[in-house]
DNA sequence: CGTCGCATTGATATCGCTCAAATCCGGTGG
DNA sequence: CCACCGGATTTGAGCGATATCAATGCGACG
């Protein structure tokens, strides 16, 4: 069955899936083609990416497995960028016109889709303010605070540290040596992946 | 008139709208409440903001004009953050069950919805793409590459250059120098809000 | 005019980036 | 079982870009 692993993957997809294997540095779409289908990251990661004349190019996005790829672009004519994988990769997808199909002949799955529009929308933006933050210890306490989870804020890092760093724009040297700082003044617990506030914590605010 | 002066407004939505002015530090909304309306920005700024146990915050979004707020939270049971005009604003709200009841009859205005759900999902992206850029420079001209229009990807900016400079995650100051350091460059044109690429500086289009 | 906020420029401090090196750890092959 | 390898992790030293603090000009507005 070519089902996914991902919770947030809508089931009424399922029927329609086809998968899709990527080696590093192979094209999922380029840029001024149609879109045709809608990418779900199943593995790996896949980079949109728009280019310069002169080969320079700016990375708009690197979507990672859980996150659907070029969704916004379904009612454009053509893609606005390109998408590579950065590694190797499993892409499951829908052609456009199930896509479009589902959404209007299901309710629950347009309702579904919408939700999941609405959430990747507000995790987007809270990455936004986030980044907004100048030091790197507000920005590990924004991560803990709106992503954690209970009254300690815990949070169980996915992938590695080094990836972490690159979803905080910050060098992995720096969140190394920050966390250490930040547990050694008791201000957060580490344990290996597993990070969350202490307790006694800290009077200091953040706006 | 209750109209908005914003164009992604829809249109489908004026019948139901009510106008709310907030002062500054004035609540819209609060954690824990149940979500009656979906708001929409008509001027000023509502920080939407999560509270710490002894009382730190992080800002989860700040909405500005032309933004819709707490879209994402009308299938939630309750609102997961605070609602809090951070200047004098003016909001458009729409109740959540006439809201509800035109995503299901109205079969354009979903469509319309998943449009403009798909829309500031790829501008808040870009922007955190941008904001992960560690130099000045480089934020500028992928502020110009991935929002400007034309060959020179010439750009209006919208509000003063001090509102810029935030969006940029930068200081004013550092975004005065940085544009006058690239004037004298040659890599871009200024006339005042006016922004463009110079042609020979940098020869590039975005497709 | 006087005030207020934006725009601009200068001087200095600071924090994160860069380069570098050592350690750890899982996997791989002999 | 052990040697080896690559990547993640960690720590150090120094530098540089940006933040910070400060001062001035300028235009709008009452």
């Amino acid at each position: 069955m070519t089902g996914s692993r991902h919770p947030s993957f809508p089931l009424a997809l399922l029927p329609c899936l086809s998968r899709l294997e990527l080696q590093p540095a192979q094209w999922l779409f380029r840029a001024g083609t149609p879109p045709r289908h809608i990418h779900f990251i199943e593995e790996g990661a896949v980079r949109l990416v728009r280019h310069g004349r002169q080969g320079e190019e700016v990375v708009l996005h690197d979507a990672r497995p859980g996150e659907f790829l070029a969704e916004a672009s379904l009612d454009s004519a053509r893609y606005h960028c390109d998408a590579v994988a950065s590694e190797a990769s499993v892409v499951l997808r829908v052609a456009k016109a199930d896509f479009q199909r589902l959404l209007i002949e299901d309710a629950a799955f347009e309702r579904t889709w919408i939700a999941l529009l609405g959430a990747q929308l507000r995790t987007a933006r809270a990455r936004i303010e986030r980044l907004s933050l100048r030091s790197a210890e507000e920005r590990i306490r924004h991560l803990l605070l709106s992503e954690g989870r209970g009254p300690r804020c815990e949070l169980e890092v996915a992938g590695t540290l080094k990836d972490l760093a690159r979803q905080l724009g910050l060098t992995h040297e720096s969140l190394y040596r920050t966390l250490a700082r930040m547990q050694n003044e008791g201000v957060i617990d580490r344990q290996g992946l597993r990070l969350s506030l202490t307790p006694e914590g800290d009077p200091k605010r953040m706006t």
